[in-house]
DNA sequence: GTCTATACTCCGATAGAC
DNA sequence: GTCTATCGGAGTATAGAC
């Protein structure tokens, strides 16, 4: 009996991450606020009524996708900073880690960073990998101050509302102008690996 | 009848107008991809395919209203620098204007800046402001260069993609984690007066 | 330039049989 | 957990009378 419902909740949770994925398109062939559950029931060939055995509503889909998209972030963000001296290096490669990411996931950072479906607000529980990804690089600012890299205003307000406005820009710009350059190519995100450079010229050490 | 017609022709004008001014709160309301014609002829108080004499469809509204965008917002970022002396001052100033602008025209700013509607490409006409915005911006950084307030390379292809970065950074950030802030005490906009100095910072002089 | 009527497609969501 | 049937509504756009 527990064999079967454990297939079953495995079986359910697959259908569930296939639904995701088929939304996931659907966004980045109709817009984020296109997002219709009907044309993601015919594509998992199902009827769109059956697809609300497993979301109760538009908006538990959109709010399952944010969630994955923050955790998927979070992770990219750490993998990036995974093995380097907390420091300005590991800033450098946890910013690039993540910008690749945005550039590789451009419907899900668009519903996470832009808010452009009316009436939707995330549920705390999605929201909670960001506040992570957050404390991500306070820390690692906090380390790349501690070891002598950056000034200690660099962690003011000022230094957070423009070291996040640099890379948030670049990749703003990168995704309105030219969303499908590659990394190394983009009028913009080429210049991703000069942001701690530029953290470093607006608070230099001493 | 030339006074017969001319009446007309600015009757017809100001309906064109009053039916770009529902649509853009409507956008403001329903968000920029939610766009109906068949609410913006309800708030005008005539049927749906009355709507049709004035603009051909609705992508036809959306060119009308990124081209009036684009206007407002090269007429914006010129009366900022009016009357100061071309370089740093002349920047910081229409930096600023731009900025105030685009808060106070958010819904505008998404259709122009984000291109969030799917399939929707501005015309040459309504793009056309953009470049003269460019224009204007490459003048100021080279006039800052001229009288010795920035190094050279700050008209470098690096120095124009973080520059603008920058600004669309913050105005980005901004827009999505605090829309309805004042300018001045916006967690992003406060620190708009600040990027000129980022600029020297980043690209000092000599 | 306004209307009615209409063609056509689509949506989110629910009820209830199986 | 799938389906059919349905509610109740939306939308873009065109034809043609007035």
């Amino acid at each position: 009996m527990a064999d079967t419902s454990d297939r079953r909740a495995r079986r359910r949770a697959q259908t569930l991450e296939e639904i995701l994925d088929l939304a996931l398109d659907l966004m980045a062939e109709e817009g984020v606020a296109g997002l219709s559950l009907s044309a993601a029931a015919r594509r998992l060939g199902i009827r769109p009524p059956s697809l609300y055995k497993y979301f109760p509503s538009r908006h538990a889909v959109y709010d399952a996708l944010f969630e994955r998209g923050q955790r998927a972030y979070l992770e990219a963000v750490r993998r990036g900073a995974a093995g380097r001296e907390p420091g300005l290096a590991a800033m450098a490669a946890s910013l690039e880690a993540g910008a690749r990411w945005v550039m590789a996931n451009q419907a899900l950072a668009q519903l996470m960073f832009w808010r452009p479906v009316p009436g939707f607000e995330p549920s705390a529980r999605a929201y909670a990998p960001a506040l992570a990804v957050h404390d991500h690089f306070t820390a690692l600012t906090a380390a790349a101050i501690e070891r002598g890299e950056l000034h200690p205003d660099a962690a003011s307000e000022e230094g957070q509302a423009l070291g996040s406005s640099l890379i948030a820009g670049l990749l703003s710009q990168q995704l309105s102008n030219e969303p499908d350059a590659a990394f190394e190519e983009g009028r913009f995100t080429r210049w991703v690996a000069r942001l701690p450079g530029v953290l470093v010229a607006l608070y230099p050490p001493r």
